[in-house]
DNA sequence: TTGTATGCGTTATCAC
DNA sequence: GTGATAACGCATACAA
């Protein structure tokens, strides 16, 4: 198994030539005849070369390999800017290599610190939490860095983000237009600074019409299974809502599962929206009404801006915000009379 | 931004000393005097100094990374596999940078082409279809490579695998024992060895009994909206099933959504098991019969193998299966009457 | 206990 | 058109 590597001498050794010859063949620099450009690729086929990242790395060359960090790649949501940030950078010919935090903030350091020190070009990071000091360090990184969908501590990192607030505050204005007036919410993680700008739209649509009842605001943590128990108890209420808007699409899929076990029908019974607008979304039924990011849109920007910088462009304090908007799908309809 | 990197040498002059000794007293080898690493640990802390993995890989050293390929991380399953490998990884020390690879062959081969060139010391490669050519290059990696859930073509290399074929018997004789004879089933992605097991199992038990009918199999591909199509085909057979075992949880999910969505009970009306046990199985509801992997053991056992390898050990043709279990949850009961 | 010298594989620079 | 040389940052063998 462990095998001495095929280097760019041992290609050199077989065709002939010097290393340099062949460092510049294989990267199309420089001026090499036609006949030597040949012996060299069969050679290099020949051994099955292959280039070191490491060296190449070392060298001050790039990897084309982006980080992505993420908290876990549980919550569908981080799943779905994963594989749209892989697409993207793959557009660009750049790899994504994803890496969980498990929300320990030492081992983010770590793995940030590993990233930044010659194995990626670039770093994108989502920062579900407002950890100030963490992005403080972040500034400093001599490859570039792009925050995705961060609120919260000031920064200059550039970031690029969905406008949070506003999609919350069309889905409780899509509700109300629908005649609901009493209307649950099942907030996300406490820490996550997004599920805090959906609260706050939640709370001052409602309370702008003076129809906020904080009784009808249940704690989430963005799963499916807490979603599902705060389902039940909003369904135990007193006087029951008659419609449910969950902070993340997970949250309202345990919403309809305790709603569906109670019985009742959506929409016909009860409403219910989502955030995030997932993939799973538009599969289950009915198929959910959500908020959308623009997760593809948002990632081939930040992909873009991470391009730029390694071009020498300076993105300091760019601050890129994509408006949410609601989809109404299934799972919403009119007050039941 | 760019800011060029400390370096041991850095430490070095701000500590007074020369980069042996940072390199010593940072990687705790070799014998340096307490005063001295004290003050070599301040002044790196000073100048906020990390290693260079880049040039430590070069040298020879590890990274400490493990690269992780899968083909995608929409399916919960690929998703599963991930966060149990990062967590086995960080029990011993290691990172897991997760890779997918959209199915393409040829970018394939350059992202392992690239983690096997310094940047990883290990590769973890779950392999979804039977690309021959794609192991025979992977025999010849010079870092340790483990095969998860592979099927099919031979190869040397270090597999980890569940038995796929067992579990799903289990659950078809499962069905069996609460009286269905009309059993259907929903196949997974036809390229999937694994699907292939799980198919095969199906057709050999039922076989086995008389009860095969081919016009009660209806083709997946892993994907809740294929389930939920390849559900309603099932439930407008003539003579429909009274039971419906997809090859994925995903799968069954989508069946479930068909059958709910024709105003059918489950287990009353139609039973339904899925494969996979994935994180969701057990908070829908009806929770979800399934056939549960031991994905922790698995990828507890597939990062052992890496640093018995990085320890010199051989593991050619190691070859470790684990044996699948049933789950029996909600969603499966008697034979209506 | 500490330091000097060397090389890992690559590529940019400059000379031929 | 081609090649010799140096340098990236680190860790090892060896010398002091």
């Amino acid at each position: 198994m462990e095998q001495a590597s095929v280097t760019i001498a041992d290609v050199a050794r077989l065709a002939g030539v010097s290393k340099v010859t062949v460092s510049k063949t294989l990267n199309n620099s420089g001026r090499i005849s036609q006949e030597t450009r040949e012996r060299v690729l069969k050679a290099a086929k020949d051994l099955g070369y292959t280039v070191n990242y490491a060296a190449r790395s070392l060298r001050g060359g790039r990897t084309n390999l982006l980080g992505m960090v993420v908290p876990e790649l549980i919550s569908p949501y981080f799943t779905d800017v994963a594989r749209a940030a892989a697409e993207a950078a793959s557009r660009v010919g750049l790899d994504v290599g994803v890496f969980t935090t498990s929300r320990d903030q030492k081992r983010e350091q770590e793995r940030i610190g590993m990233l930044q020190s010659g194995l990626a070009d670039g770093l994108l990071i989502v920062v579900p939490s407002d950890s100030a000091s963490f992005l403080v360090s972040l500034e400093k990184s001599k490859i570039p860095v792009v925050l995705i969908n961060h609120f919260g501590a000031k920064t200059h990192l550039p970031t690029v983000c969905a406008d949070n607030y506003h999609g919350a505050r069309a889905a409780v204005e899509h509700l109300l237009s629908l005649g609901h007036e009493r209307i649950g919410f099942v907030t996300g993680a406490k820490e996550s600074t997004q599920a805090q700008e959906r609260l706050r739209a939640f709370k001052d649509t409602l309370g702008a019409r003076g129809l906020l009842d904080p009784t009808l605001i249940a704690e989430g943590n963005f799963t499916q299974r807490r979603g599902f128990e705060a389902g039940q108890d909003l369904l135990n209420h007193a006087l029951p809502p008659t419609a449910i808007f969950a902070a993340s699409d997970a949250t309202a899929f345990g919403v309809i599962d305790a709603i569906k076990d109670r019985g009742l029908r959506i929409p016909d019974d009860i409403s219910v929206v989502g955030f995030d607008d997932v993939l799973a979304a538009s599969q289950i039924h009915p198929t959910l009404t959500t908020v959308s990011h623009p997760i593809e849109d948002m990632n081939s920007t930040a992909v873009r801006l991470i391009c730029e910088m390694l071009d020498g462009e300076s993105h300091k304090d760019t601050l890129i915000e994509f408006p949410s908007s609601l989809v109404v799908r299934e799972s919403t309809g009119p007050r039941k009379a």
